[in-house]
DNA sequence: TGGCTATTTGGTTATATTGCCAAGCATAAG
DNA sequence: CTTATGCTTGGCAATATAACCAAATAGCCA
Protein backbone atom coordinates (compact mmCIF):
# COMPACT_ATOMS: atom_id res chain seq x y z
CA UNK A 1 0.00 0.00 0.00
CA UNK A 2 1.52 3.34 -1.37
CA UNK A 3 1.28 6.16 1.14
CA UNK A 4 -0.76 7.94 -0.90
CA UNK A 5 -3.47 5.50 -1.17
CA UNK A 6 -2.84 4.85 2.92
CA UNK A 7 -3.50 9.00 3.30
CA UNK A 8 -6.71 8.39 1.33
CA UNK A 9 -7.75 5.69 3.20
CA UNK A 10 -7.22 7.11 6.55
CA UNK A 11 -9.09 10.20 5.48
CA UNK A 12 -12.19 7.79 4.85
CA UNK A 13 -11.81 5.87 8.19
CA UNK A 14 -11.76 9.59 9.95
CA UNK A 15 -15.20 10.33 8.51
CA UNK A 16 -16.64 6.33 9.45
CA UNK A 17 -14.67 7.51 13.00
CA UNK A 18 -16.71 10.46 13.73
CA UNK A 19 -20.16 8.07 12.90
CA UNK A 20 -18.79 5.69 14.86
CA UNK A 21 -20.18 6.18 18.33
CA UNK A 22 -23.96 5.57 19.85
CA UNK A 23 -24.54 8.88 20.76
CA UNK A 24 -22.99 10.73 17.77
CA UNK A 25 -25.22 8.44 15.89
CA UNK A 26 -28.45 8.91 17.32
CA UNK A 27 -27.66 12.81 16.91
CA UNK A 28 -27.03 12.45 13.58
CA UNK A 29 -30.36 10.83 12.76
CA UNK A 30 -31.72 13.63 14.90
CA UNK A 31 -30.53 15.96 12.59
CA UNK A 32 -32.50 13.72 10.15
CA UNK A 33 -35.33 15.86 10.91
CA UNK A 34 -33.90 19.25 10.93
CA UNK A 35 -31.38 21.58 12.83
CA UNK A 36 -31.10 21.16 16.71
CA UNK A 37 -29.29 23.30 19.16
CA UNK A 38 -26.74 22.13 21.91
CA UNK A 39 -28.86 21.20 24.91
CA UNK A 40 -31.55 19.49 22.66
CA UNK A 41 -29.16 17.08 21.61
CA UNK A 42 -27.29 17.01 24.69
CA UNK A 43 -30.84 16.30 26.38
CA UNK A 44 -31.10 13.87 24.17
CA UNK A 45 -28.27 11.79 24.57
CA UNK A 46 -28.87 12.39 28.20
CA UNK A 47 -25.29 13.55 28.64
CA UNK A 48 -23.30 16.65 30.07
CA UNK A 49 -23.59 19.84 27.50
CA UNK A 50 -19.89 19.90 27.45
CA UNK A 51 -19.47 16.24 26.18
CA UNK A 52 -22.72 16.65 23.53
CA UNK A 53 -20.38 20.17 22.70
CA UNK A 54 -17.60 17.76 21.88
CA UNK A 55 -19.31 15.22 20.19
CA UNK A 56 -20.70 17.92 17.52
CA UNK A 57 -17.14 18.95 16.83
CA UNK A 58 -15.90 15.42 15.90
CA UNK A 59 -19.01 14.88 13.91
CA UNK A 60 -18.43 18.79 12.39
CA UNK A 61 -14.77 18.69 11.97
CA UNK A 62 -15.17 15.47 10.16
CA UNK A 63 -17.56 17.66 7.56
CA UNK A 64 -20.75 15.94 8.64
CA UNK A 65 -22.43 18.27 10.28
CA UNK A 66 -22.99 22.01 9.77
CA UNK A 67 -23.32 25.20 11.93
CA UNK A 68 -25.61 28.50 12.38
CA UNK A 69 -24.79 30.48 15.28
CA UNK A 70 -27.79 32.97 15.85
CA UNK A 71 -28.08 34.89 18.70
CA UNK A 72 -26.59 32.97 21.67
CA UNK A 73 -27.23 29.64 20.38
CA UNK A 74 -25.58 27.34 17.75
CA UNK A 75 -27.79 25.46 15.71
CA UNK A 76 -26.31 22.54 14.18
CA UNK A 77 -27.63 20.59 10.86
CA UNK A 78 -26.54 17.49 8.48
CA UNK A 79 -24.47 18.71 5.90
CA UNK A 80 -24.99 16.18 3.66
CA UNK A 81 -28.16 13.66 3.72
CA UNK A 82 -26.79 10.48 1.96
CA UNK A 83 -25.32 10.30 5.20
CA UNK A 84 -28.47 8.74 6.12
CA UNK A 85 -27.63 6.14 3.36
CA UNK A 86 -25.20 4.55 6.04
CA UNK A 87 -27.56 3.27 8.21
CA UNK A 88 -29.98 1.13 5.95
CA UNK A 89 -26.65 -0.64 5.26
CA UNK A 90 -25.87 -1.26 8.81
CA UNK A 91 -29.75 -2.23 9.35
CA UNK A 92 -28.93 -4.93 6.50
CA UNK A 93 -25.44 -5.94 8.39
CA UNK A 94 -27.26 -6.15 11.68
CA UNK A 95 -30.14 -8.17 9.95
CA UNK A 96 -27.84 -10.83 8.68
CA UNK A 97 -26.12 -11.54 11.34
CA UNK A 98 -29.80 -11.87 13.14
CA UNK A 99 -30.90 -14.05 10.93
CA UNK A 100 -27.72 -16.09 11.05
CA UNK A 101 -27.88 -16.87 14.54
CA UNK A 102 -31.97 -17.27 14.13
CA UNK A 103 -30.98 -20.27 11.12
CA UNK A 104 -28.75 -21.80 13.85
CA UNK A 105 -30.73 -21.44 16.50
CA UNK A 106 -33.56 -24.11 14.27
CA UNK A 107 -31.64 -26.56 13.42
CA UNK B 1 -33.55 8.22 24.94
CA UNK B 2 -34.87 4.82 26.38
CA UNK B 3 -32.80 1.60 27.17
CA UNK B 4 -34.10 0.07 23.71
CA UNK B 5 -32.96 2.73 21.76
CA UNK B 6 -29.77 2.97 23.08
CA UNK B 7 -28.96 -0.76 22.86
CA UNK B 8 -29.76 -0.18 18.99
CA UNK B 9 -27.72 2.35 18.43
CA UNK B 10 -24.68 1.24 20.02
CA UNK B 11 -25.35 -2.03 17.47
CA UNK B 12 -25.31 0.12 14.79
CA UNK B 13 -22.38 2.09 16.45
CA UNK B 14 -20.38 -1.14 16.91
CA UNK B 15 -20.99 -2.14 13.23
CA UNK B 16 -19.30 1.15 12.03
CA UNK B 17 -16.51 1.39 14.29
CA UNK B 18 -15.35 -1.93 12.84
CA UNK B 19 -15.33 -0.08 9.53
CA UNK B 20 -13.36 3.17 11.41
CA UNK B 21 -9.94 2.11 10.61
CA UNK B 22 -7.48 2.55 7.50
CA UNK B 23 -6.22 -1.11 7.73
CA UNK B 24 -9.88 -2.64 7.97
CA UNK B 25 -11.51 -0.14 5.44
CA UNK B 26 -8.90 -0.97 3.42
CA UNK B 27 -8.98 -4.98 3.66
CA UNK B 28 -12.64 -4.50 2.80
CA UNK B 29 -12.13 -2.76 -0.20
CA UNK B 30 -10.35 -5.47 -1.49
CA UNK B 31 -12.44 -7.90 -0.63
CA UNK B 32 -14.95 -6.13 -3.13
CA UNK B 33 -12.72 -7.90 -5.74
CA UNK B 34 -13.20 -10.90 -4.02
CA UNK B 35 -11.80 -13.47 -1.39
CA UNK B 36 -8.44 -13.33 0.17
CA UNK B 37 -6.24 -15.42 2.98
CA UNK B 38 -4.75 -14.17 5.79
CA UNK B 39 -1.33 -13.63 4.64
CA UNK B 40 -2.26 -11.99 1.42
CA UNK B 41 -4.53 -9.47 3.57
CA UNK B 42 -1.34 -8.93 6.11
CA UNK B 43 0.83 -7.82 2.90
CA UNK B 44 -1.50 -5.56 1.74
CA UNK B 45 -1.83 -3.76 5.03
CA UNK B 46 2.09 -4.11 5.48
CA UNK B 47 1.50 -5.43 8.90
CA UNK B 48 2.28 -8.49 10.90
CA UNK B 49 -0.10 -11.22 10.69
CA UNK B 50 -1.27 -11.76 14.08
CA UNK B 51 -2.71 -7.51 13.40
CA UNK B 52 -4.13 -8.15 10.18
CA UNK B 53 -5.91 -11.49 12.34
CA UNK B 54 -7.26 -9.61 14.94
CA UNK B 55 -8.57 -6.39 12.68
CA UNK B 56 -9.95 -9.20 10.51
CA UNK B 57 -11.84 -10.40 13.92
CA UNK B 58 -12.79 -7.13 14.49
CA UNK B 59 -14.86 -7.55 11.18
CA UNK B 60 -15.64 -10.63 11.78
CA UNK B 61 -17.47 -10.33 14.87
CA UNK B 62 -19.35 -7.15 13.19
CA UNK B 63 -20.95 -9.48 10.54
CA UNK B 64 -18.85 -7.76 7.75
CA UNK B 65 -17.11 -10.45 6.56
CA UNK B 66 -17.30 -14.13 6.75
CA UNK B 67 -14.81 -16.88 6.50
CA UNK B 68 -14.18 -20.31 4.81
CA UNK B 69 -11.30 -22.74 6.32
CA UNK B 70 -10.12 -24.58 3.39
CA UNK B 71 -6.81 -26.44 4.15
CA UNK B 72 -4.61 -24.70 6.31
CA UNK B 73 -5.49 -21.38 5.08
CA UNK B 74 -8.50 -19.32 5.81
CA UNK B 75 -10.23 -17.30 3.20
CA UNK B 76 -11.83 -14.34 4.40
CA UNK B 77 -14.57 -12.47 2.03
CA UNK B 78 -17.23 -9.63 2.47
CA UNK B 79 -20.71 -10.98 3.50
CA UNK B 80 -22.68 -7.90 2.26
CA UNK B 81 -21.89 -5.90 -0.95
CA UNK B 82 -23.84 -2.86 0.58
CA UNK B 83 -21.09 -1.85 2.54
CA UNK B 84 -19.27 -0.75 -0.34
CA UNK B 85 -21.93 1.63 -0.93
CA UNK B 86 -20.45 3.25 2.65
CA UNK B 87 -17.68 4.50 0.65
CA UNK B 88 -19.53 6.12 -1.88
CA UNK B 89 -21.43 8.34 0.45
CA UNK B 90 -17.47 8.86 2.60
CA UNK B 91 -16.29 10.03 -0.89
CA UNK B 92 -18.89 13.07 -0.95
CA UNK B 93 -18.30 13.74 2.50
CA UNK B 94 -14.73 14.71 1.09
CA UNK B 95 -15.35 15.83 -1.54
CA UNK B 96 -18.16 18.58 0.25
CA UNK B 97 -14.86 19.30 2.93
CA UNK B 98 -12.46 20.05 0.11
CA UNK B 99 -14.80 21.98 -1.80
CA UNK B 100 -15.38 23.97 0.86
CA UNK B 101 -11.68 24.70 1.40
CA UNK B 102 -11.34 25.59 -2.37
CA UNK B 103 -14.41 27.90 -2.21
CA UNK B 104 -12.77 29.62 0.83
CA UNK B 105 -8.76 30.18 -0.75
CA UNK B 106 -10.42 31.66 -3.59
CA UNK B 107 -12.15 34.75 -2.40
C1' DT C 1 5.12 -39.29 14.61
C1' DG C 2 7.47 -35.01 13.58
C1' DG C 3 8.09 -31.01 11.26
C1' DC C 4 6.01 -27.27 8.46
C1' DT C 5 2.82 -23.66 7.28
C1' DA C 6 -1.21 -20.70 8.24
C1' DT C 7 -3.72 -18.64 11.62
C1' DT C 8 -5.34 -17.35 16.23
C1' DT C 9 -4.70 -16.00 20.96
C1' DG C 10 -2.35 -14.01 25.18
C1' DG C 11 0.37 -10.52 27.03
C1' DT C 12 2.45 -6.01 27.12
C1' DT C 13 3.13 -1.29 26.05
C1' DA C 14 1.87 2.90 23.71
C1' DT C 15 -1.70 5.73 22.24
C1' DA C 16 -6.49 7.40 21.62
C1' DT C 17 -11.17 8.10 23.22
C1' DT C 18 -14.70 9.25 26.45
C1' DG C 19 -17.06 11.79 30.05
C1' DC C 20 -17.23 14.88 33.64
C1' DC C 21 -15.97 19.17 36.08
C1' DA C 22 -14.31 23.74 36.13
C1' DA C 23 -13.04 27.76 33.73
C1' DG C 24 -13.48 30.89 29.82
C1' DC C 25 -16.15 33.50 26.23
C1' DA C 26 -19.72 35.57 23.75
C1' DT C 27 -24.32 37.19 23.41
C1' DA C 28 -28.69 38.61 25.54
C1' DA C 29 -31.26 40.61 29.26
C1' DG C 30 -31.87 43.53 33.17
C1' DC D 1 -22.20 47.68 33.93
C1' DT D 2 -23.78 43.31 35.84
C1' DT D 3 -25.89 39.04 35.54
C1' DA D 4 -27.65 35.09 33.19
C1' DT D 5 -27.58 31.83 29.43
C1' DG D 6 -25.55 28.83 25.82
C1' DC D 7 -21.64 26.95 24.29
C1' DT D 8 -16.63 25.72 23.94
C1' DT D 9 -12.19 24.53 25.85
C1' DG D 10 -8.63 22.62 29.12
C1' DG D 11 -7.56 19.15 32.24
C1' DC D 12 -7.93 14.78 34.37
C1' DA D 13 -9.11 9.84 35.29
C1' DA D 14 -11.08 5.73 33.39
C1' DT D 15 -11.46 2.88 29.61
C1' DA D 16 -10.73 1.14 24.96
C1' DT D 17 -7.72 0.32 20.80
C1' DA D 18 -3.71 -0.86 18.32
C1' DA D 19 0.67 -3.07 17.25
C1' DC D 20 4.08 -6.17 18.15
C1' DC D 21 6.21 -10.51 19.93
C1' DA D 22 5.77 -15.02 21.72
C1' DA D 23 3.17 -19.05 22.40
C1' DA D 24 -0.69 -22.08 21.20
C1' DT D 25 -3.52 -24.43 17.74
C1' DA D 26 -4.92 -26.73 13.42
C1' DG D 27 -4.26 -28.98 9.14
C1' DC D 28 -0.83 -30.89 5.70
C1' DC D 29 2.92 -33.84 4.22
C1' DA D 30 6.98 -36.71 4.56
Amino acid sequence: MDKKTKNLFEARARILKALAHSSRLYMVSELASGERCVCELAKMIDADISTASKHLAVLKSAGIVQIDKRGSQVFYSLKLPCVLNFLSCVEDVMQSSAEEILSCCRR
